[in-house]
DNA sequence: TGACTTATCTACCACTCGATACAAAAGTTG
DNA sequence: CAACTTTTGTATCGAGTGGTAGATAAGTCA
């Protein structure tokens, strides 16, 4: 079988520019122009690798899973559902606000609303962060089951509580609030866990 | 003075109109011919009335705002700083569902993030959310002082939390949620100000 | 080397974007 | 009525949109 010429750039790297300009100007606003400059590739070459605008989305979106997915082995190590919830709301107060990333959360910022011919964008994007809240669920389920949460709790409100706030402080840190902000609010919510005020 | 030929159509009422386009499709995602549309008018008449694009959506946010006052100023009248955080979460619990309206929160819908031209509307957004944290504040503020709250708490704190909340809210809402999990998110949520688990 | 396959580049497609020039229409005021 | 002012509709502006046709380049395999 034949080869063909060998694609000249990074398709990992690519992706990792492609989701920068996604998740800084939503899906309207991210234009191809940006996109491939960001890229370092011309059109023909997206649309060869990625198929449409949608489909390289949807591959940035695969590759921001990826790497939230470590993120979330963490998180669903703790030993109990309280620290679980720490871990969550920590690990979410430290990656919406790094440096090295756009503000706030691509499943946030990616686009809630978008206009016509992008109508399922919203929807792809919601699918993944119920991805977040199902993990969250079922681990808080087990913690139940193991007397660790008390028979009166709900590990499915609790879940989405959670997930919830982490959608809330990717709104708050698109709007440029720093860590300790969002740390604040983290130990805030964590009081539906403890049952105690803070401090 | 003369008075030159009157308009012919009801400004409130193309407001509300173009309202519900940046609702649903944010602030890119809602083109002129959608907009003009909505309105029943052509676009010299929305350039006329409105100077641009940016100009309709600040007139529609003002038109948010005047409509929310009404909400914020029943929640503030709460007795206690719990009573207007549960007043709050379940203003917000309605509102966000309202079938009269787009799912979710013009403020967070209308874009996080927006391509190239539009970098301030994101800011604009913001803005006028920060708005709803610091009047939670300063009631919080004034509960404190009072005794209402406990010397120990952080009247900021508790406000971020709960716009947060709120923020987190609009997008569970505008991905589909219903009032009824909307209402829990709250209730969970609450329990930060009671100290008391969920029955 | 030369056939074959795939990627890349230039140039461009039809279309939509936000915004406007211009003239006709509709009202007030003298 | 006529003079004046503002709004309205038609028709369109230049720029930018997502996406692609066709030629060329760059590799593998015989």
């Amino acid at each position: 079988m034949v080869m063909g010429r060998p694609r000249s750039f990074d398709t990992d790297k690519a992706l990792d520019e492609a989701m920068e300009v996604f998740w800084r100007h939503g899906y309207d606003g991210a234009s191809i122009a940006m996109l491939t400059k960001a890229m370092g590739i011309k059109p023909p070459s997206l649309y060869a690798a990625f198929g449409s605008k949608e489909g390289l989305l949807k591959a940035a979106l695969d590759r921001y899973a990826q790497r939230r997915s470590e993120h979330m082995r963490f998180v669903l190590a703790g030993a109990t559902a309280r620290d679980v919830a720490e871990r969550f709301l920590g690990s979410i107060a430290e990656s919406h606000t790094d440096p090295a990333n756009p503000p706030g959360c691509l499943l946030v910022q990616g686009g809630l609303a978008c206009g016509a011919g992008s109508e399922n964008i919203p929807f792809e994007l919601a699918t993944r962060r119920a991805q977040t809240e199902t993990e969250l669920r079922e681990r808080f389920l087990q913690a139940k089951q193991i007397g660790d949460l008390p028979a009166e709790a709900d590990p499915a409100s609790l879940a989405r509580f959670l997930s919830t706030v982490a959608s809330g402080m990717g709104v708050l840190a698109s709007s440029g609030a720093d860590r300790e902000a969002l740390r604040e609010v983290a130990r805030v919510s964590l009081q539906a866990f403890t049952g105690s005020r803070s401090p």
